[in-house]
RNA sequence: GUCCUCAUAGCUCAACUGGAUAGAGCGUCAGCUUGCGGAGCUGAAGGUUGGAGGUUCAAGUCCUCCUGGGGACACCA
């Protein structure tokens, strides 16, 4: 149930019949002051400004066609709203029925974690192309921002009904082997080494960039064992794919820390074989053309730069790699978004590389969506460097923000110890490093701070986490088991203020969600359950469970189940785990 | 040089993409424990939304110009 395509159904039909208006656009927003009410349009002024009439009179026609159509139609909007008004510059305010908020409150309690639950995607297939690490190189805070947030736009997606394919594009195959296979093989001669490291792999791609300023043949010889890697030669071939191999592994150790997952894991060097063919296809279809010996799109009427798909030694580059990808995509699962979680540092190149694959008919039927972040800067402001070794390394910040959690919990929580305070420290952890990455959508560049990155106060994830915490507190204070709470609560002793308020809230989280998916906003979910950690805080507060009368204390108890799960079920959507215990 | 992007409280960030009195956290100051966990709650101070014009019932948000930060601009990924 969607209370503001309820809205916005109707208002349209009236709209259409009296005013004769197809396609009439407006908006139902949630007003920022609760004093005027919980869903306002601005279709009253909108419409006004068209026919240029007064538009308090325009909406007081419009509550006045919905309150008679109501009659016929089989939603009345009677049942959802107590009251409708217009106001000062023409706003038409809904309030909702307290009546109304208490039937969702038992529909939540009935439900479980299915509240806000659609078959909106109706199963069909998303794509979602994130974190992409390099083979032999470390991951760094960089990729953490692409993780995070793509892992949390696969679980909205999948929330609302779609089939979501999150695919990990790992960086296995570039020019990048040739210069480690040669200093690897100067340093260990001929032998395969199993007990090699990513750190140990990246010292050498960062040693040979300074050995190659002062021994100018180190260029070649990288080049020449490159070669032989693309030819398959057999010892070669074996290295790389011992550093596929060991790279993989440690970073599988990350995600099952971060709680992680993907569907796929196609890396570059998967669609080797497909990009003559890309290539091919694009001369025959006079897409390409050659220049200076090398094969480009060009795209210049469109507003870009040309194109390079294809180097002037016949070396193929990462925008074939990614056409080919495209294609293989579109063929195997025809999905209906192509999702790329990349830094908007790529920008230009995206828009070329959607371009490119639009005019080549690959992504037919397909939405190209680039979701894109600010860069991560230095605590300087300025952009961290690998070879400075500026960047903070993933498990320091992991390990540091699970200690900081540690101590905190046996100041806070001395009873709390063992497995219990470990698993409680990780989970607490590592929902501070995402919330600081979700709670903020906007491009702006981030700041790199050890501090903020590892809250644990107000704002933050343990925030939030705490509120299901207390809640859950509750219930074994009182010997009530969380999930065999009876079913049959009489919700009609509810009907204080903080009470109300908190289902207000509740009621929000549907649209919220929904809404997350236009422009793929996962902070409007942290905003949301800021707002209900405050409200439920202040609930706290001011009103006891424990020391209420019987029947009242037990319909308490059922609203604070319901803050608990779309908590629960929130911080989820996000990626976030939820202690009973902290 | 061209294009993209950002600039909001002392600091870090919001503001539902044009809506009502621009909001949170941190920090500062003042309160709240004979109460379910004080990782909390209540209140105060703090703003000419980088600057100047423009568009309209309405501009932090849109258009133009200027200033400043960051990024990208074919043989890297």
């Amino acid at each position: 149930m969607n209370i503001e395509n309820t809205i916005k159904d109707q208002i349209n039909q009236v709209i259409e019949k009296e005013y004769c208006l197809k396609d009439f656009k407006f908006q139902i927003e949630e007003p920022k002051d609760k004093i005027y009410g919980d869903y306002t349009t601005n279709a009253a002024m909108l419409l006004a400004k068209k026919r240029k009439s007064d538009p308090i009179k325009i909406g007081n026609e419009i509550i006045d066609k919905l309150n008679k159509a109501k009659k016929k139609k089989s939603v009345q909007l009677s049942e959802y709203f107590s009251k409708i008004r217009v106001v000062k510059p023409g706003f038409i305010n809904f309030y909702l029925a307290d009546d109304f908020l208490k039937n969702e409150l038992a529909h939540i309690l009935d439900n479980g974690d299915e509240y806000g639950r659609t078959n909106e995607g109706n199963g069909r297939t998303i794509v979602v192309d994130y974190s992409a690490p390099n083979i032999a190189k470390k991951m760094h805070v960089g990729h953490l921002r692409s993780t995070i947030i793509g892992s949390s736009i696969c679980r909205v997606y999948s929330f609302l009904g779609y089939r979501v394919i999150g695919d990990n594009h790992l960086g296995d195959w570039g020019t990048q082997f040739g210069k480690i296979i040669f200093m690897y093989k100067r340093k260990y001669g001929e032998v395969i080494k199993d007990d090699m490291t990513v750190g140990e792999m990246e010292s050498m791609y960062v040693d040979f960039h300074k050995k190659e300023k002062i021994d100018l043949g180190f260029a070649g010889k990288a080049r020449a064992e490159l070669k032989k890697l693309q030819n398959k030669d057999k010892f070669n071939y074996r290295l790389w794919q011992l550093f596929c191999k060991i790279s993989i592994s440690e970073f599988k150790k990350i995600y099952k820390v971060l709680d992680v997952d993907f569907d796929l894991w196609r890396g570059e060097s998967f669609y080797n074989d497909m990009l003559q063919e890309v290539v091919e296809a694009a001369l025959n279809g006079r897409i390409a053309k050659r220049s200076e010996g090398a094969v480009v799109i060009p795209l210049k009427k469109y507003g870009l730069p040309d194109f390079l798909i294809q180097k002037s030694d016949e070396a193929f580059l990462y925008s074939t790699t990614d056409l080919a990808t495209i294609k293989y995509r579109h063929e195997k699962y025809n999905p209906i978004k192509n999702i790329y979680v990349v830094a908007s540092q790529q920008e230009l190149y995206f828009k070329q590389l959607f371009k490119t694959s639009e005019l080549l008919g690959l992504s037919s039927n397909e939405e190209m969506i680039h979701v894109k972040f600010g860069l991560i800067l230095g605590a300087n402001g300025r952009k961290m460097s690998t070879r400075e070794g500026e960047v903070a390394d993933l498990w320091d910040i992991i390990n540091e923000g699970i200690s900081k959690a540690k101590k905190l919990m046996t100041k806070k929580n001395p009873d709390l110890t063992g497995d219990g305070l470990e698993s409680a420290a990780a989970i607490v952890a590592i929902g501070a490093i995402k919330y600081n990455d979700l709670s903020q959508n906007r491009l702006t560049d981030v700041k790199f701070d050890w501090d903020k990155m590892l809250a644990l106060e107000s704002g933050s994830a343990p925030y939030l986490q705490y509120t299901y915490v207390r809640i859950k507190s509750i219930f074994s204070r009182i010997g009530f088991e969380f999930d065999s709470l009876q079913k049959n609560i009489d919700l009609s002793l509810l009907g204080r203020s903080n009470e109300m308020i908190l289902i207000r809230d509740l009621v929000r989280f549907p649209g919220i969600v929904k809404r997350v998916l236009s422009e793929h906003r996962l902070n409007l979910i942290t905003i949301y359950l800021e707002e209900l950690a405050k409200d439920f805080h202040n609930f706290y507060e001011n009103s006891s469970v424990l020391r209420s009368e019987k029947n009242l204390a037990v319909a308490r108890l059922g609203l604070l189940k319901a803050v608990a799960r779309i908590m629960k079920n929130g911080l989820f959507l996000l990626g976030i785990d939820t202690p009973d215990r902290m």
